[in-house]
This record gives structure tokens, C-alpha cells and sequence, in this order.
DNA sequence: GTATGTTTCAAACGACCGTTCTAATTCGGA
DNA sequence: TCCGAATTAGAACGGTCGTTTGAAACATAC
């Protein structure tokens, strides 16, 4: 990042964002906005270039910066736009859950469930576009940068909170704590799983070498998952 | 990478790798290895540059050069160094638990401690040095390039599929497709647990950001994750 | 001493990076 | 119709990137 001089007077731009964004110029923000996830998810945010966007979104790097100001704002941008959708529905699926079951305790799988399939759900809904969503949720969780740090705590903080209170309701006998971790170890089932970047294991057909989740049904795999976690949560040490 | 004339006849430095390797430079190759650990666990592949990694060893980058010949070499070179040994302990724990057990199985918690423990060890053993080593093998699983993905498979290909095979023996009752997809979540649990980059709640007390790992001792969190990834496998989905 | 081969360095190369500047375009409202 | 703001494109800026070069420092054997 080569400057940032931060003059007080920006005349080409307005202060932060794009001003008014009625309708001409939306077309090929929302055209950047696919070509980055498409190259974040590819590349990683320190990997994809602005000059690769732009010109996948067959815009001029000037048009991105106009747009969103910088690379690091583009990145955010094209995070907020799923992953807003993607919480709310998570949140309301949980609401509805709790409304429905009237103070009686969820069962745990229901509860993850609404943690995990708007995810899946959220891929398939934009299969039409190139749609690499998921992988660049993953690759979020794991890239280094300050940048992604915070962008991943205020996105996903509010949300992990919520549903950690829920899981302890449903598991009274745990304390707060081992929910919380085996929380995080359930989204490090999530991660792995939406990254895409499986560990294959060499077959005796080395040929047929397509990755996993092109082999499973997404449907299955989430199913397989929900039973995966559920067991790992309601597990306790053994020596 | 801009250059890749790949000139048969290199002058200044003996085919694919350094010569000898006696003990004169062997000590600021060490230097290096150290310093690109540190480097790609904390900025990743792309993010950690050249300059940095040697200026951090004390040494010119014509010196990693000429010991690794390229930057992905060197990136492969550090993988090395610590997965080889690595995965030789998961084996030989492995195998001297099978032999004891003379024919009888596994219980599935032994056999996924000896695949867990080590990398915990790793860290605690070379505590001593700037060891990021964790964290750049949980990268590696995350990212992107066709590097990474190739050393990967190599790597960690064989390991995958031996522990496979011993978890199918320990649950009997599960197909192999079951026990590999399940192995792939235990995977995914690992590499964040490892990475360091657990999402954190937001807390009351939202000064005390430290770090999930920095509040609980390694063993209490490979226990309750060897806990929490048998009750996975063991799980089943019930609808 | 010299000869030989290994190791290190500073400097430079060409390519690409994110960003900014300036001018040209576009388009709704007067 | 013309005007002014919104939007785009092209070129340029200062830097950093991975890699290469050519010569210096170093150890070792003769």
C-alpha cells in the first residue's frame, strides 16, 4: 500500500463512499463485486490484484477505487454483501426455532442446523453467477492481515455469541466455557469443509482425482456434518 | 515470478539444490528456514516477501537463493523440516499402539491422540526458538496456490490415509466413505485450532482481548478436541 | 603462498503492485 | 439544448516484488 497520505480534501471522490449510487455506475459495482469474490477466493486477498479484478470485471482499476476507495474496502465490501443476508437468516431461522419450541429446550442438532445450512444454502441460491462465496468466507477465517482480523470479529462476533447462548441452554450440563470451545471447534468443521481445499486421500484410481465436494452432495455432506458436530458437543473426555 | 528462464547451464549454483551442505552454511540456512517460518505463519505465502524473511535472518536474499533457489522452494523447504519428523511420530505412535494392542481395536480416542498429540508437541518442544510452526502448517491447508496443493497432498497424502484405515477399524459399522468424511471434519477441527485464529466472543470485559489459546493450557485443549472429535465420528445423524 | 570451490553480499533487472492524477465520457434535469 | 455531477478510462507515480548478476569473502587443500 504505497500511499496514504490521507488529504483532507479528496476532490475526485466524495468522503467515504460512492455518493449517491441510483443506478448507472451499479451495474459494474456489482460486477467488481463478483469479479473480487471470484479472485479473493482464488488468490487470497494478498494474492489478488486489483488489475485482476478489474479487468475480470472488464472495468478499469480507477472504477474500483472510485467505487470502494481501496483494496482492503473492497475486500469488506464484498464480504458485507453475503454475509449480511447470510446472519440475518441464521438469526431469524434461530428466533423462529426458539418462538416455536416456547421455552423448551432446542434440540442441539436443530440448533446447529440453523447455524449451518444458509451457508450451503447461500452457494447454491447463486450457482447461476460465478459464485466462490463460501470460499472466500473460508479463507477470511485464515488469512493473516489486521485488515480481515477485525473485519472477521465484527461480522461473525455477534452471531457466535448468540448461538453459543443457545447451545449452553441446550447442553446445561457444560459450562460456558466447553461450549465455547467446542464451538470453535465446530467452525473449524465449517471452514474446512466450505473451503474446499479437502485433504484428498490418494485412491487406487489415482486418475479419478476430483475433490470431494464435487463427489458428495452438498445435502449429504451437511447432514454427515450436523451429526458430526452434535456428537463432538455432547462428548465429554473419557481418559 | 518474474523470471523463469530455467537456463540449462546455471552458473553460479550447482543443479537443483545447495552442494553439500557440510556445516559452513548450514547455520544461516537454519537462520532462513527459522525466519520464512516466522514469516509465512503471520503474513502467509503471498503476504511474506523475500526481503523480509532474510533481512529477519540476517542475510541477504541472494543467500536463500542460493541455498533453496526460489521462494517456493524455501516455503517447501520449511514445511519440510518440520512435517517429516512430524508425521513420523504420528506413525510410529501408531504403530507401536496397534502392536500393543495385539489384534484387538483401537479405542478410537487412542488412535486420534496419536494423530492430535504430536503437533501439540511440536509447538512445545521448539518453544524455545521463534516457532510458528502451527500456524503455518494450518495455513497451508487454506491456501491458495497450486504450490501449496501439490506439497500438501504429498505430505500429509499418506498420513491421511493410514489413520483412515485405522479409524474404519474402530468403527466397524461405518462405511469408508463415512470414516473419511469424518476425518476430514477432525481435519478441519485441527488446522483452526491450530491456526490461532479462533473467532472470539465478544465479552463483558471487552479490554481482556487476549487470545483463546493464551487462556487455556494446550493439553486442556487437546483433550476436549480428541473429546469432541470421537463423539463426532461415533455420531450418526438421526433426523 | 596459490588454486579451488563454497558461501555471502550489494546492486541491478524487469515486472507488477495499489493508488492517484487528469481528462474524457455519460446522463438526468434545467 | 446545455450544464454539472456522476462515472469511467488511461497513463503515470512511487514502491516492492522475486530473481539474477558479478564480484567479494571464506574455508580448505595443495
Amino acid at each position: 500500500m504505497p500511499k496514504r497520505t490521507d488529504s483532507p480534501l479528496s476532490l475526485s471522490r466524495p468522503a467515504g463512499l460512492a455518493p449517491i449510487e441510483g443506478g448507472r455506475g451499479a451495474e459494474t459495482r456489482e460486477r467488481l463485486l463478483d469479479a473480487a469474490e471470484r479472485a479473493f477466493a482464488e488468490r487470497g486477498f494478498e494474492g489478488a490484484s486489483m488489475r485482476a479484478v478489474t479487468q475480470a470485471a472488464g472495468a478499469s482499476v480507477s472504477a474500483a477505487n472510485y467505487h470502494f476507495g481501496s483494496k482492503e474496502a473492497l475486500l469488506r465490501a464484498t464480504l458485507l454483501r453475503r454475509v449480511g443476508p447470510l446472519n440475518a437468516r441464521r438469526l431469524a431461522c434461530l428466533d423462529a426455532l426458539e418462538a416455536e419450541a416456547g421455552g423448551r429446550p432446542l434440540k442441539l442438532e436443530t440448533i446447529l442446523e440453523a447455524f449451518l445450512r444458509p451457508v450451503f444454502e447461500e452457494h447454491a441460491a447463486s450457482a447461476t453467477t460465478t459464485d466462490r462465496f463460501r470460499q472466500v468466507a473460508a479463507r477470511i477465517y485464515s488469512d493473516p492481515p489486521d485488515v480481515v482480523a477485525a473485519i472477521k470479529k465484527e461480522l461473525f462476533g455477534p452471531i457466535v455469541a448468540r448461538f453459543v447462548g443457545a447451545l449452553s441452554a441446550a447442553l446445561p450440563k457444560r459450562s460456558r466455557e466447553e461450549v465455547e470451545l467446542g464451538f470453535q471447534f465446530t467452525i473449524g468443521v465449517m471452514v474446512h469443509v466450505i473451503s474446499g481445499h479437502l485433504v484428498t486421500v490418494p485412491n487406487q484410481e489415482d486418475a479419478a482425482d476430483e475433490s470431494w465436494s464435487s463427489r458428495l452432495s452438498d445435502e449429504s455432506v451437511l447432514q454427515q456434518m450436523i451429526a458430526y458436530v452434535a456428537g463432538g458437543l455432547r462428548a465429554r473426555y473419557t481418559p
